[in-house]
DNA sequence: CCCATACTCAAGTCGCGACTTGACTATCCG
DNA sequence: CGGATAGTCAAGTCGCGACTTGAGTATGGG
């Protein structure tokens, strides 16, 4: 919602399936539209349209060169996503190490009741 | 697309700030229902349908205890999302790795690079 | 027992996002 | 030049997904 703009903007173009494919193969180098275009089921038109969202996105890089725009991955969008993820994944992990300690010795003098 | 349904749920899943806004919480413990409905807005059974949809993608696991619903976050699933990411980040990152070697020297005979 | 709490369920609204169509521009090549 | 290739742009359709409302069901505490 009123989140961090870039982050938002990464997942939700990440959260489409057509798009994951386009990102999928991207990472195997770049390629000009119409050729992304042609395994994909859907009309050219919708294919530029999916791109101008990974770019504003930050996830691909476009450039064009003649009358062919060629499309490349820009993986320190992939890395946002991943940092999120791996922070998240990491707050909730830590929390077992503190179990652990708790578990493992007796804490000085905090008293607090939770859930 | 008719892809692996698990990581399609999964990316589905995390394209909704919302749902984002409810792991962040999670990352830092487990939280009935009501507790993640307080600070976002939306109405309780928002956030329910919001679960439903976390729950389904493996991302957050729920167990019900009395009239309380208990929700914690299931780090497996965000595993599957980062691995995902680092996967096509990997590849591409490989590519430019041989476009070294190729800069580096015209090949000799053989080649064999390690970092 | 009774009221509040904590959800649950079923409908229904609504806007946005994915996609198409069709017309247009720019570039390359024979 | 002319035709084919590659992409662009503006409208418009349509379904799905996020959200609400309202009524219903357990559970727990005083």
């Amino acid at each position: 919602m009123l989140n961090n703009g870039a982050v938002d903007r990464i997942f939700h173009a990440l959260g489409d399936s057509n798009r994951r494919a386009i990102i999928e193969r991207l990472s195997r180098g770049a390629l000009s539209v119409s050729a992304l275009a042609k395994p994909l089921d859907i009309t050219l038109a919708a294919v530029v349209q999916h791109l101008q969202v990974l770019e504003e996105s930050g996830l691909v890089r476009t450039e064009k060169l003649g009358r062919v725009r060629s499309c490349q991955l820009h993986p320190e969008g992939l890395r946002v996503a991943e940092d999120w993820l791996a922070n998240r994944r990491g707050l909730w992990e830590q929390r077992f190490d503190r179990l652990g300690e708790l578990l493992d010795g007796p804490v000085p003098s905090r008293k607090k009741a939770r859930t």
